[in-house]
Order: structure tokens, then C-alpha cells, then sequence
DNA sequence: GAGTGGTCTAGACCACTCG
DNA sequence: GAGTGGTCTAGACCACTCA
């Protein structure tokens, strides 16, 4: 049996999609809509705030709920873990530790870490392959200050990601997203002509107050994509 | 004054994160939460609600929540309008209209509409500027099916983006991301070298069954990036 | 000041899933 | 079969915001 609110949401959706409500237009009052469907206002309030998290809906106090004029679409993104993505697909996945240190990390990386200057963080830069085609450049730092167990950790047998999934959930993470001429370095470990179209995301993670990690995941423009669906 | 169900979620997001319930661990029953924080079993029930929507937390009915282990990071993606998005950041937008005509679509889009082969849509390729730079080249077909009054539209004054939000929220969408090397037409439009990395957004809208437009969004590598934040 | 949404309670029944 | 989460009710108080 489907709930009660899900039902609601769905017919409510109707009504905006096909013009009934249109853009910007009021909603009818939650007790109105209580009574209509003949269940209490919590229930109500529930299927709206599905709508609200989908942008579909404003709702405001004293003002009631009104049917967005969506200028931001939001979509959901799952940035896919490399080896989840390739197996799925059904490659082989192999991985390839390129190097492995302790080193000042550039200042953008110290801030973010909260280090002092000249304090140490592990760097590791390893290469993803998908059937044996290089698939992802993976460029990490590690924060020791928060992670120092890191720094005895051997990363060729488990990837630098699959590790630090299994120590800390992260509570908070910022990803850039971009496409860039790929730089000789990467050029060359991914087998590409210098200045190829590869496609970055560049991503940091905290679990409270500190930065955990670092990286900057690069990736050929032909074989890499990120689909997204946004709505039901 | 906080709700009670966002202080109780921090808290649970604090042991989360401070490894008090490491990844994999079991969390206490709803019924043992409520009593320890005393509050009834609804009201944990919304904090852990939005742990699952983090991703943070993972519950099953008999066996229970447990911190989740983060294989895919979720973020919520907010592809900007090109308009707000210079504007936001104080710059002068402007729009300029390449061409606008009825044609048959390739394959791809006319499935995606449901036409029957030679059935026209509308095909509309225009220009955003950013302080009088290319910022952005759209390229949308438009489901006459379901829009018949596109036909009538004058896109040079209105962006065709910005008339579509007015007529019909959309209900699904779908958005592929990728990188790509600019083709000779796109380079061209976009003062840019052939085979300069792009950044390129294709998105498919519908509402109902009925796909109403897709559109395909190519930026420079290096004026455009999309940030985006997970967690709180 | 008054109307609307935001949240909470106390209790209940049910669905799902594990043992 | 039994334990856990999923949902719902009936009623309530409060916060915010608009007129």
C-alpha cells in the first residue's frame, strides 16, 4: 500500500504540471487541502515539503504555498566512485599507486588543512584503468593532523578512497566541477596528446571543523560523463 | 529557537562524525533515541530522515539504522542560469539569437518527443555573453506537440530558457555533464581555437510523459565551472 | 493582530524483514 | 513470529510574516 502522501504529492504534481496551478500561483491553504483529502495537516504538509526539496514549491508563513517559477533547477549528482563505475559496467578495474610522500602541500591545501607552514601532509597520486585504459588520474592530499594514521598505510593494495571511506564518514564536502586542456603531467600518465579536453572534479572533504582530504580526480573527455536526474 | 529535531540530528551527526558509531556501526533503536532525548519516536524519526538524505545513515525496517558507509557521495547540483549567474556575479548579460526555425530533429530528439519521422520541432541556436565575452551556446529543440505556441514566440528578446520556466514547470529532468573538444560550428561561436576544451551540459526535460525541450549548454573550459555542496 | 506554515506529542496500526 | 521502521491521527502551541 502506497502512503497516504506520496498519493497526495502525486496528484498535487498533477495539478502543477498540467497547468492547473501554473507558475506562481497559490496553492490552496494546507487545512484546505487537509479537508479536501480528508487526512490532518501533517500529512499534507509532509507531501508538500516533498515538493518544496524537489523546487516544485515555495511556501512561506502568513504568505501560503505557491508553485515555484523554477529558475534553478536542482538536480541530485552522484560523483561516482571510480572502481564502483567501471565494475558496474563490467570492466576491469586495476589500480596503480604512482607515488606516495609526506610533503608541504600547496597553500590552497594548508589552508584548508589548517596546517602551519612547512608542516607535512601525505600526498599520493595513483591511476585508475578501466580494461587496462587509463580512466582516472587521482591527485590526493591527506590531512595527517587529522589522519596520522594514514602515513602507515599502504595504498597499493587499497585505494587512498576506499580506505578513508572506512575511517571517516565525511560531514561535509565541496566539488568543483570543470573541463580543462589536460596539463603535460596528466597528459601523459593518461595516455593523452598535450592539451586534450579532460573533464576535473576537484574535491574536498571535512568531518567537523578540519579538512580530511584533498583531491583532484582527472579524467579523458571521451570516456567520462556524469549523468544526473532531478524529480520523480 | 532551533527545533528540537535539527539539535537531535547535530548531535547524531556528531557521533557519526566523531567516530563515537564509525562506518558500518549500528545505531540505537528509535524507541531507545526517543527515550534518551526525550522526545516521542516521530520526532527522531525526522532527524534520522535527514541523515538517510545525506547519505550518512542507512535504516531498514527489522534490521535497523546504521551509519552508512559512503560509497557515493551525494550532492545536490544546482545548474545555474546563465543569466543570473553573470548577473549574480556583476556582470552585464546579454543574448543574442542565431537561428530559429521548424525542422525535422535527429533521432535522438525526435525519440525523445515522441514524433513520428519528418514531424518538425523547433530548433533554436542562440549566444550568451558574459561583459560582452561568449559565455555560453545553446543549442534547444523544442517539442512543438506539446508547445504549439512556441511557434509564435519571438526568442530575440525573451531567451527561450527563460520563456520555457513560464509556461511549463517541468516535472523530470535529465542532465548529462561532460568534457569535450569544441567542434569547428561551437569553437567558431565561441571565439574560441578549434579543439579548445569545453565544458558541455546536455539537459531532456519533460512534464508527463511528453519530453518538452532538450538543450545542449557549451562553455568555454575556462570562464565556466559548477561548485556544489553536500552536508551541513 | 491575525493567518499561515513549522513542529511536536501521545498513541496507534501497519509493512517489511530477519531469524 | 516478532522486532523495527514507516506512516498516520487528532490536537496543540508557536514563530513568522503580512496587512
Amino acid at each position: 500500500m502506497t502512503p497516504k502522501y506520496k498519493g497526495i504529492r502525486e496528484i498535487l504534481l498533477a495539478r502543477i504540471t498540467d497547468g492547473t496551478w501554473p507558475p506562481g500561483a497559490a496553492i490552496p491553504h494546507e487545512a484546505a487541502l487537509a479537508e479536501e483529502f480528508g487526512v490532518t495537516r501533517p500529512t499534507i504538509s509532509r507531501a508538500l515539503r516533498d515538493l518544496v526539496e524537489g523546487g516544485l514549491v515555495e511556501r512561506r508563513r502568513r504568505a501560503g504555498s505557491r508553485v515555484a517559477l523554477r529558475h534553478t533547477p536542482e538536480a541530485v549528482l552522484r560523483i561516482p566512485v571510480v572502481r564502483d563505475e567501471i565494475e558496474g559496467r563490467g570492466g576491469i578495474y586495476a589500480h596503480l599507486l604512482l607515488g606516495r610522500r609526506a610533503a608541504a602541500p600547496p597553500a590552497a591545501v594548508r589552508a584548508a588543512f589548517g596546517l602551519a607552514p612547512g608542516k607535512p601532509a601525505l600526498h599520493i597520486r595513483s591511476l585508475h584503468f578501466d580494461n587496462g585504459r587509463p580512466q582516472q588520474l587521482e591527485d590526493r592530499w591527506i590531512n595527517l593532523r587529522v589522519l596520522p594514521e594514514a602515513a602507515d598505510q599502504d595504498f597499493s593494495a587499497t585505494s587512498p578512497n576506499e580506505w578513508l571511506v572506512r575511517q571517516v564518514p565525511y560531514s561535509r564536502a565541496e566539488q568543483v566541477l570543470r573541463a580543462a586542456a589536460a596539463e603535460p603531467a596528466a597528459a601523459e600518465a593518461l595516455h593523452l596528446p598535450p592539451g586534450a579536453a579532460v573533464f576535473v572534479i576537484e574535491r574536498t572533504t571535512w568531518t567537523g571543523g578540519d579538512a580530511i582530504t584533498q583531491v583532484r580526480l582527472t579524467h579523458p573527455a571521451e570516456t567520462f560523463r556524469i549523468v544526473t536526474r532531478d524529480g520523480w
